[in-house]
DNA sequence: ATTTTTGCATTGCAGTTGTATTGGGAAGCG
DNA sequence: CGCTTCCCAATACAACTGCAATGCAAAAAT
């Protein structure tokens, strides 16, 4: 075997530049040759490593998905053992919801998949499963009866909030005032 | 004056033609030769109602979310003089969500619209104005102290529904039971 | 040393994009 | 009738799209 390529790095390396462009102008600026001038490399390469853009688009949003587990397993890590739930649960929403600037970035990301998947419905099962891991991790954490349909209201909830975050209709300190309100009332 | 022709008939023709497109194929695939092949016409003439593509969606975006307005008005009016404000709360509520498939139509191309408004601020504009007024509208409905904080959740765990909806993450029973328990909760 | 496999840049191609331009037909007004 | 004003269709065009094909250099395998 000729000259030794790490496959993977290259395809992530790739898919980081997929995102920063959808993030500053939107997925549908996203063409292999913007890709690869943001990558500062050749649209040569970028075919090289998908041989076509939906097998492109299809990794970037496996990325997306499994950056935004990490987020919360980061978050979740720096808490140290046996967190109170309520501060875990705390941690980890605020995690996901776009914030600053670099996760708003991720956001809007996010949520440009979120919307191509919506009429693309083979891209959409690559997201359903994370939330739905999270969903049952939220519930394992929430008291009492009725936590499922607590975990599912407060993910939703998390979801608004983000959304209002990026269009600009809350700023940070709103929705986490709205955030720590939900949770009074589901730990009270 | 020659042929009168009713200017605004014809631009929300074209626009209900570019909303079925996106709500079909999402926004990439709105182009002035697909919009104009939807609606019946030329390309030509699409081109003579809307001097640009940015033209065309920006009015796209004030249908779409003047079309919002009508379906809380039409829902308001529904319910006759007086309703208890919870049911009027529900009823508005679950006409923004995305429960049936026409509606989900519509919940999809708003969607769309909001990410790529979040990247082209200058079109979030056109957004913004008519949350604020239904967060206000929401909080008058809401008893007690904390109506404005309240309104905000109730909002935003709207939208999250929606997404989760428009995802398949939720199906409508289990939307309206999420709806459902949090008006248990601001009404208690 | 030769062969073979891989990494990647370049180029070509057919199709689509937004927009500008041209031209003519229809309908109101004088 | 003439004529002006508007409606709209058709065409042209440069830029861009995804993708296929080609070619070549480097390096491992033999």
């Amino acid at each position: 075997m000729p000259k030794i390529v790490d496959h993977e790095a290259r395809r992530r390396l790739i898919a980081d530049a997929l995102m920063r462009v959808a993030a500053e102008q939107g997925l549908e600026a996203v063409s292999l040759r913007h890709v690869a001038t943001a990558a500062g490399v050749s649209a040569g390469m970028v075919q090289h490593y998908f041989r076509t853009k939906d097998e492109m688009m299809a990794f970037a949003i496996a990325v997306v998905s499994e950056r935004g587990e990490a987020r919360v397993g980061a978050a979740v890590a720096a808490l140290g053992d046996n967190p109170p739930p309520r501060l875990m649960l705390r941690t980890m929403i605020a995690a996901l919801l776009p914030l600053d600037e670099p996760s708003r970035a991720d956001g809007r990301v996010a949520l440009a998949f979120f919307a191509y998947a919506t009429v693309r419905p083979e891209a959409a099962a690559a997201l359903r499963p994370s939330t739905s891991q999270l969903v049952d991790f939220v519930a394992s954490l929430l008291p009492g009866p009725g936590a499922a349909d607590g975990a599912a209201s407060l993910l939703a909830l998390m979801e608004g909030l983000g959304l209002y975050l990026l269009g600009g209709q809350f700023t940070p300190v709103q929705a986490l005032a709205v955030l720590d309100a939900q949770l009074d009332h589901l730990f009270s």
